[in-house]
DNA sequence: TATCTGTATCTTGTATACATTATACATGGA
DNA sequence: TCCATGTATAATGTATACAAGATACAGATA
């Protein structure tokens, strides 16, 4: 359709690829809970001055990645099993507002979307990919929060699941899991081509609560370690 | 109790300074929706050099109060019907999870608290300071959040209300309002204490909903001239 | 030995200088 | 008259320089 899509970031400002980068790595691991963030370090890493660093890590605190200790810089902030209850706890109600919202707006072409991505989520878990299988969940649910219309919604959640991506991948290695996942998104789905907010809303709820549990009992697992 | 407590802005990093009063700006309308913010100008202004500006922009940018054109610069975001309609869809879910999430979770002094902020609120009505009145109400929701004991949610409701700050005090200033806030008021504060999460959401959702419509009639109204 | 203090060093906080790009306006040609 | 193009201006994007506070460690003192 059109071969210009070149890599973006090209056309970024600095402070916007640093952001996306810091933002990475610490979704994913890279820099650990803790770690701190030092300007001269990571200037010279990426190859910039400290100008755009420094205005990464002013969005990174306002997100909640970093914190910031005066005159000592910052941190990545530690993520706690607290933390990480209170961020479902607000995540439940919205994606439980999305599906509502979605079974009074989606389009005959959403719904068809989301028929195809459902699917597309089934044939990625018959392979091995772990990353193939995240890609078609966010899809999924990107659809949804879509159907509704509502652009903060969207960009509210979707800064919410980013705060898991580190534990995303376990859950979704777990083979055992995922003839759970393929039937709750089903479920979801019926829900919402019935236009059932009650069905759809359940089936939302119950996702979250599973997800919750899994990610839930890895952490418990890592802080023994 | 504590004879130090100055002002504590002295010790604040000057992008944090130049933050809360450029947000306080936005949000009560001395900085009008589509105003540029220039680096220089308001360097000037407040008597800094840009670094702190920018960094300040940065934040203000990811909570939706300016938007960035690439290579022009920052400007205070509009406010669009739609998008205020967005904001409270948001908002009267999180809402509605917080008289919940208080019901099951408020302590004795929280009640206590709460019932003397209602009070307190309805005393302000009889005066006629406008600012007053806010601030009884903010005192008020703020407990509720407080009770629910999530951080996370207390910084996005906090965030999603400071949205609508500029319309507030229209349906403040409105007495004939008053005694319906205050009844509004009384009703999530009977459902809390009644533990009864059903009442309370109702009472919370009802609470919004006359916001919205206040606001977007005033919206429809500013449109007009 | 323990504690305090002073200093060296490192890091952030702030300001400023330089580079690059967008905008406005004037000038010329069709 | 209208449009295109060039140039001046002004703004942002980026880098760097300088100021000031925090940390660690050595040495002095009780």
């Amino acid at each position: 359709m059109n071969d210009f899509k070149i890599d973006m970031d090209e056309f970024l400002p600095l402070r916007d690829v640093v952001f996306n980068t810091l933002r990475k790595a610490i979704l994913t691991g890279q820099l650990k809970p803790g770690e701190r963030l030092m300007e001269v370090h990571l200037a010279n890493k990426l190859g910039v001055s400290r100008t755009p660093i420094r205005e990464a890590i002013r969005k990174l605190e306002l997100e909640g990645l970093v914190i910031m200790i005066p005159r000592r810089g910052a941190e990545v902030a530690q993520i706690t099993e607290k933390s990480l209850k209170d961020v479902l706890e607000v995540r439940r109600a919205l994606d439980v507002l999305s599906v509502e919202l979605a079974c009074e707006r989606i389009t005959q072409e959403g719904m068809e979307e989301l028929e195809k991505a459902c699917q597309e989520f089934a044939g990625a878990t018959k392979g091995k990919d772990a990353s193939v299988i995240a890609m078609a969940d966010v899809k999924l649910h990107d659809i949804i929060v879509d159907a509704t219309g509502n652009q903060r919604l969207k960009q509210l959640v979707n800064n919410l699941s980013e705060q898991m991506y580190r534990y995303r991948f376990v859950y979704i290695k777990d083979e055992s899991q995922h003839e759970k996942l393929i039937a709750e998104h089903r479920e979801i789905y019926e829900g919402i081509l019935a236009k059932d907010k009650e069905r759809a809303a359940t089936a939302a709820r119950t996702h979250i609560d599973n997800q919750e549990k899994s990610i839930i009992s890895q952490i418990r697992l890592e802080k023994k370690r």
